[in-house]
RNA sequence: GCUGCUAUAGUGUAGUCCGGCCAAUCAUGCGGGCCUUUCACGCCCGCGACUGGGGUUCGAAUCCCCAUAGCAGCACCA
């Protein structure tokens, strides 16, 4: 009970207050169906979640598909599995295609207000006269005329690119990005894959009316967003309806994964990448396939907070709230990089019992029989080494004749390893190892592992002395790991 | 070019609104030590920052001005 309520305090700590949400908000995630979501998005979806959590409310996952060209079909899927792995209080998932009527509706009114106007003139001729502050001969048109092209729009009297909607702001307005900027637009190609129109409307117009028609309190947004949440206030005035609260944070940096959708699907189809999940990748499931827990991500993206200052992402962090998570539950193991045989003369069978995990015995240990023969990493062999303790088992002598090593029992007391400053180093038996593979985003380490290792497919589990990794196959040839962090 | 946002240690972050209790918080990283049959975990110690320059003030990380740097927008993308 105290514990629950003093995860809830320190849950209202990490960020901010929020203006005007003392009675529950009500917030989205909207991202756009081209792909799988990646860091980028973690960091708006965890933000969003954080604080509906903390205020109570709904949030709603809008898809917003509007732009039929940035539509991968597969994505709507991807995003919504995406969202569970992360474990988002989603209460509500709205499709922007399937709310086309609604925009149109609101777009008829809109212009009944004279807040917007049906444009026929070239894009670029737009453009220059926009850059000069003057009006173009459409925005004088009567009302009914705007009705009329506007029902034109709707009813195929126009193709693409010969008439578009826009909203009705301030010509003279010393930012040139907020003069009557474009609200609906006619695409007859490419099909929509869930739909069957020819006039869209642009984000900043549909954005407005589902967050006042779905009642959203509260957006927290890039900073990128800024000067479209600028032109949105213009549909509101015009509206005459409530505007939401808006936080824009920075820029966030990320180095060392591919992110973009476009480079991720083509790497995919040339076979650079093995698929979405490809560890060179910044996705969600690339995260959680390298082992990554998604509490982590969402701590992660919680400590950066919704500062507005430009950051650069940073991996020792994720990874350290990584370990946090994972190191309490994590099995230890043996894995033997780059094995070398070691026949280990003058010692008897022995049996080692290596602890599952050294701060929590009762959940046992691994049973490991030495018959005479052991698998070493070849790191640990060279001439200038004359002593190893084989942990949880025994000390051996290495005499060197020449480059040659002979391996000689040197008893099993540890204090002797100690005094002798010996490494202790993982080993298995020779007669009962697996071959493992691990994964790093550098390339493949080579090596074997204790065969025990197979009980543990789908798990997070650490190789003592190499770092954590995550069984992600278990078959005849062998296991292959994905690396996580050390 | 026009418009806007930002600037605290290697990285992230607190403090900035309402100037003094900030010789600046916490985390991560790095270095050292302790513990330990892992180079993990835990514990201890240490390293490391208010972009620069002016101004206001008894006093500035905090307010004002200028400079510099970074970022974003100026799409019939989101």
């Amino acid at each position: 009970m105290f514990a629950a309520l003093s995860e809830k305090h320190e849950h209202k700590k990490v960020l901010p207050d929020l203006e005007g949400a003392e009675n529950g908000v009500v917030m989205r995630f909207a991202p756009n169906p081209s792909g799988p979501l990646h860091i980028g998005h973690a960091r708006a979806a965890a933000l969003n979640d954080a604080y509906i959590r903390q205020y109570g409310g709904r949030y709603i996952l809008r898809i917003e598909d509007t732009d039929p060209k940035r539509v991968d079909p597969e994505a709507y899927e991807m995003v919504v599995e995406d969202l569970k792995w992360l474990g988002l209080a989603i209460t509500d998932t709205v499709t922007q295609s399937d709310r086309l009527h609604l925009y149109y509706v609101l777009c008829t009114q809109l212009i009944e207000r004279g807040g917007a106007y049906v444009c026929t003139c070239d894009n670029e001729v737009f453009k220059e006269l926009k850059n000069k502050k003057t009006a173009c001969p459409c925005r004088e048109q009567s009302v009914e005329t705007n009705l009329v092209l506007w029902d034109r729009m709707l009813t195929h009297g126009f193709k693409e690119g010969e008439a578009s909607v826009r909203i009705k702001t301030d010509l003279l307005h010393p930012d040139p990005a907020m003069r009557d900027f474009p609200a609906f637009r006619i695409l007859d190609a490419p099909a929509h894959p869930k739909v069957i129109a020819h006039v869209y409307p642009l984000m900043n117009f549909s954005v407005v009316a589902d967050d006042h028609l779905l009642g959203v309190t509260h957006v927290i947004r890039g900073k990128d967003h800024i000067a479209n949440t600028r032109r949105q206030r213009y549909i509101y005035d015009h509206f005459g309806w409530k505007v939401p609260v808006y936080r824009h944070y920075g820029r966030m940096g990320i180095e060392g994964v591919v992110l973009s959708t476009s480079q991720m699907r083509l790497g995919i189809n040339d076979g650079t990448y093995s698929g979405w999940d490809d560890i060179h990748l910044g996705t969600m499931r690339a995260l959680a396939r390298r082992g990554i827990s998604p509490e982590a991500v969402k701590n992660a993206m919680l400590a950066i907070g919704i500062g507005d200052t430009d950051i650069s992402f940073s991996w020792d962090n994720l990874y350290a709230e990584n370990k946090k998570i994972v190191d309490p539950i994590a099995n230890r193991y043996f894995f033997v990089p780059e094995p070398v045989t070691a026949k280990i003369e003058g010692a008897g069978p022995h049996t080692a019992h290596a602890m599952l995990h050294p701060s929590d015995a009762a959940r046992g240990t691994r049973t490991l029989e030495f018959t005479g023969t052991v698998l070493l990493p070849k790191s640990e062999i060279s001439p200038d080494v004359t002593m190893l303790r084989l942990k949880d088992l025994f000390n051996v002598k290495i005499s060197w004749n020449g480059d040659t090593p002979t391996f000689t029992y040197a008893g099993d007391s540890l204090a002797d390893a100690r005094a002798a400053k010996a490494h202790i180093v993982q080993w298995l038996p020779a007669q009962a190892t697996i071959a493992c593979t691990i994964k790093t985003q550098e390339g493949d380490m080579s090596g074997a592992c204790e065969p025990a290792v197979r009980s543990e497919l789908g798990k997070v589990i650490q190789f003592e002395r190499v770092g954590f990794v995550k069984i992600d196959a278990v078959g005849d040839e062998g296991i292959v790991a994905y690396y996580t962090h050390k």
